[in-house]
DNA sequence: CTTAAACTCTATGGTAACTATAGAGTCAAG
DNA sequence: CTTGACTCTATAGTTACCATAGAGTTTAAG
């Protein structure tokens, strides 16, 4: 009886090849084991880490939901589920919707943060001293 | 010989009243100090820091600047800069426009992101299961 | 075969602006 | 004089890594 393993040649490649082959950087793909989003299939008689084919795969999806600023711990739900073909999707609906609000609000948040920037940078024309400068005398005012 | 401290009475408070005053946290305040934005005007016998009124202005001063997103190492910049009274105020200008500018871009950004994210979450409709899911096939595709 | 460069390993500290906690001391009122 | 509220310092945790040290491994060249 052959195994698979032995009977099929599989290309391996080290944690610097998987970092060009992904984009990641070599800590972030340790950091990524550490935080257990990503197994390390075996490794080299040196205890170097060896990665197969599929395991890119897999660094390419968390890649590309950091893309989409997904935690670490949502991508570690996101493959949970994704483990579980059989279920429904609707937390992963949920998760993207609340993703969705989360983003909106800061965005508004920085909206306003923006009003309230350009409004103190108009309190100082240019030419003035530190003593007279509008700014400085707006921050010092307490809001209401 | 009378000094002004002996001969003028004034009100000094503990830092959980200042927290009130202002709206900041105690830890906050250690915090400022231990960073040089603020100073602790004296020490009760017991240890415990006393604050004056002026430094309830400087401590609302540091938070309307925080509340504009800037960060301790810019306020310790104006601080600084608010004690050269005769000198331009070009560099205050200058700091509020480019955090304007890093404001601008992280609203870029995330504007970016959204769009990004209401794509992925059209890709699924919600009675759908894990295995047929739109958002997890979308996310095992790497990008362009 | 040997050596040197290039790579990898683990462990640790740093980032920003705090929050939270532990364990000890101080203060104010009853 | 005791109890509760307050304060003190020091330390660890947050997030997703990056940077570094010091040691070992691999590989290509000589």
């Amino acid at each position: 009886m052959v195994t698979i393993e032995s009977s099929i040649k599989v290309r391996l490649v080290k944690i610097g090849e998987l970092a060009k082959l992904t984009g990641c950087s070599v800590q972030s793909i340790r950091h990524y084991e550490k935080e257990k989003l990503l197994a390390t299939l075996r490794r080299s008689d040196g205890n170097f880490r060896l990665y197969d084919s599929a395991t890119v795969d897999q660094l390419k999806f968390i890649k590309h939901c950091r893309s989409l600023d997904l935690s670490l711990a949502e991508i570690r739900q996101l493959i949970a589920l994704n483990q579980q073909p059989g279920m429904g999707c609707e937390d992963v609906n949920r998760m993207i919707d609340s993703h969705i609000e989360q983003v909106a609000l800061r965005i508004n948040e920085l909206q306003d943060l923006q009003d309230k920037l350009m409004a103190l940078r108009t309190s100082c024309a240019s030419q003035s001293t530190v003593k007279e400068c509008g700014i400085l005398q707006t921050l010092s005012v307490s809001r209401k």
